[in-house]
DNA sequence: TGGCCAATTTGCGCTGGCGCAAAGACGGCC
DNA sequence: GGCCGTCTTTGCGCCAGCGCAAATTGGCCA
């Protein structure tokens, strides 16, 4: 693990979300009782159901964070990058994990006791707020990722998932636009309550229509216009 | 619409999870700033995409939150009840409300502009803190409606959400257990994903194995217990 | 370079749930 | 008490998507 200096770790706090319009002096305050802990690919932060103690910022790397049911099937909440709190849900209510993390890349993270950041906000209303609005975000976000699921096609679905990751992670190449992180077809259906078969059969369709390049545990898209026209249902 | 006193209003803050914790002196000091409002059944708190400039309380009846999509499928969010804070999500975020909200039986409520609460959060972070907490835990209410929309069965989610709302507004008397508000099969469906014949069938069903009793807009619920299992998908 | 394993593809049959249409039931209102 | 509108039921045909199974591909490691 490599080691990053305060000034470092200052400028990624600034930039995120959670700490905007928060002076440097609290930033410094809230550094002192962080640690940075590093995950190697496909470890675990947590597992859904252990008691929530710690609090995350993503500084480097990618995490997917999933939902198990008691019948084994896994669903896929969302990705996170840097930047990205992890845990902000839990930090003040004392109880486990709803959900596990797991990293799909080596990542790095600063960490604290959920109680030093229930303590933060108590002391700096900024920081609640700041809280409040992001977790205000990822709701608006899930509502309307619910509404999809409950009223639109698989299809529609996975062009959805596909345009919302170009956003995250997408990189533009001269082949086109390539998701940045490994992702398969089993990935992709968790992501839109489907099987890894139908994900399968579709991204075949749309590699046949020249849309997109599909790969192992890889997607480039050369047309997300047409990957938008079908999340809307439109004709092409 | 009625009168209220000042104590009957202070007793209700006191109740409301968004206020607790707070001093007398800091309800009172909300309460001035607020008015209330009366909407009758059928007519609308406010409408998706107006701007979100007013958050409420409610007092008194039933309210039903639901998203409309563009090709005007409609989706149930929630329903709330005396105590819910309706409109927490936007209050500081400026922008357009993403739900409509329903007044399904005539509703008395507290109205705060929103601003209003964005200065009082600024001034006692136990407020923002609240609502924090308030959202954080309807985030993990909808993640898990998401999972089981992504998972389960029509059968399961339609059994969950007569559960669900046996907590909500259950009311037992000598005949079963009285959805205690007007509850069309359609209200169902789009509480659960599906379509009103899917409900229809499914309530017929378990009309004839005696679980429910069916009426116009309302359902009596005889055993809950056998919704559990089903929901669960255990044998019977 | 060859072998192995995980990921992916695709044929095939099946079924859960959709959605139209028409009939029936209920409740409110005049 | 009768009428009307809304809600509900149910038959019927259909299809999107599931899930097994078997073949194929591709990357990695020794």
């Amino acid at each position: 693990m490599q080691r990053y200096d305060e000034a470092f770790l200052l400028e990624i706090l600034n930039k995120a979300a959670l700490f905007s319009g928060l002076e440097t002096a609290v930033l410094r305050a809230a550094l002192q009782h962080a640690h940075t802990h590093h995950f190697p690919r496909q470890s675990y932060f947590f597992h859904q159901g252990e008691a929530a103690e710690t609090f995350y910022i993503l500084l480097e790397g990618r995490a997917r964070l999933t939902q198990l049911t008691p019948e084994g099937h896994q669903v896929t909440i969302r990705y996170v990058g840097p930047g990205d709190a992890i845990g902000i849900i839990v930090a003040l209510s004392n109880t486990t994990y709803p959900i596990s993390t797991e990293a799909i890349t080596d990542c790095t993270t600063l960490a604290w006791h959920a109680n030093t950041i229930t303590k933060l906000m108590e002391q700096y209303p900024r920081l609640a707020i700041n809280a409040l609005k992001l977790v205000a975000g990822r709701f608006i976000q899930l509502q309307k990722q619910y509404q999809e699921l409950a009223t639109e096609r698989v299809e529609q679905r996975v062009a959805r998932a596909l345009l919302r990751l170009i956003r995250q992670t997408g990189k533009r190449t001269e082949s086109g636009i390539i998701i940045d992180m490994p992702l398969s077809r089993q990935d992709l259906a968790e992501m839109t309550g489907t099987t890894l078969y139908t994900v399968s059969r579709i991204l075949s369709q749309w590699e046949q229509q020249g849309i997109i390049e599909a790969g192992r545990q890889q997607v480039i898209i050369h047309h997300p216009h047409s990957l938008v026209k079908i999340a809307d249902d439109l004709p092409r």
